[in-house]
DNA sequence: ATTTTATATAAACATATGGTTATATACTAA
DNA sequence: TTAGTATATAACCATATGTTTATATAAAAT
């Protein structure tokens, strides 16, 4: 893998609050709207997150009518991959969201 | 390992000429004035990076009279180590040093 | 002691980055 | 078609980052 590429990817992981959505997505793909009730944070804000994410190939899309949904990208090298998995276990987040009638969507 | 901490790694890993260093370093140690020789960089440059890299804790440094030399430090998180071995191989740019007889010191 | 060599630090500057507010787009529902 | 919902993009701003030049420190050599 070239070091430009690879620097791509670090820069991409290099924010808190983007380990956080990956911390999130390792579990299941969310909607930008749910990121941004778990995170707190604003609505383009998490989209600038996520386009950079994106542009780094560490998470896909997929449309359903209204919602966008985000995933970890399967093709993502091994390592990059372990990484993902090493991140803290977010999934409590997401039992929250579910439980304030919060989730599938918005 | 907490987000915050993470974040600091990744950070340190997010430039190219870091990434570099880090390749390089996999290798064996090398002082700073080897560094510059071989990244072609200003040495106040190199000695900033290598600083950022010291604070996230991927490399520790040994004096030795005149010269500090630089390794990968062994305390490293296992899939931080990983991700260093990772990196491509420029054992060529540290033999073409050594027969330019650039190395060990300056 | 003075000079030289190796490295670190500081100051200054240009560029990159992340957040906010405002607006545009895409789909849904009425 | 119009209104509402979900998301993206743009413009702006404050802060962070990387590089350069200049200077400081520390050890070695003379």
């Amino acid at each position: 893998m070239e070091l430009d590429q690879l620097t791509e990817c670090y820069k991409a992981m290099a924010d808190k609050t983007r380990l956080n959505i990956l911390a999130l997505l390792r579990h299941e793909e969310l909607c930008v709207c749910e990121l941004v009730e778990i995170l707190k944070m604003t609505q383009p804000s998490i989209s600038q997150h996520l386009r950079k994410l994106k542009q780094a190939r560490l998470v896909k899309e997929r449309r359903s009518s209204q919602w966008i949904f985000y995933s970890i990208d399967g093709e993502i090298y091994p390592f990059i991959k372990a990484n993902i998995e090493a991140l803290p276990d977010l999934s409590h987040k997401i039992e929250e969201l579910k439980a304030s009638g919060g989730k599938v969507c918005c």
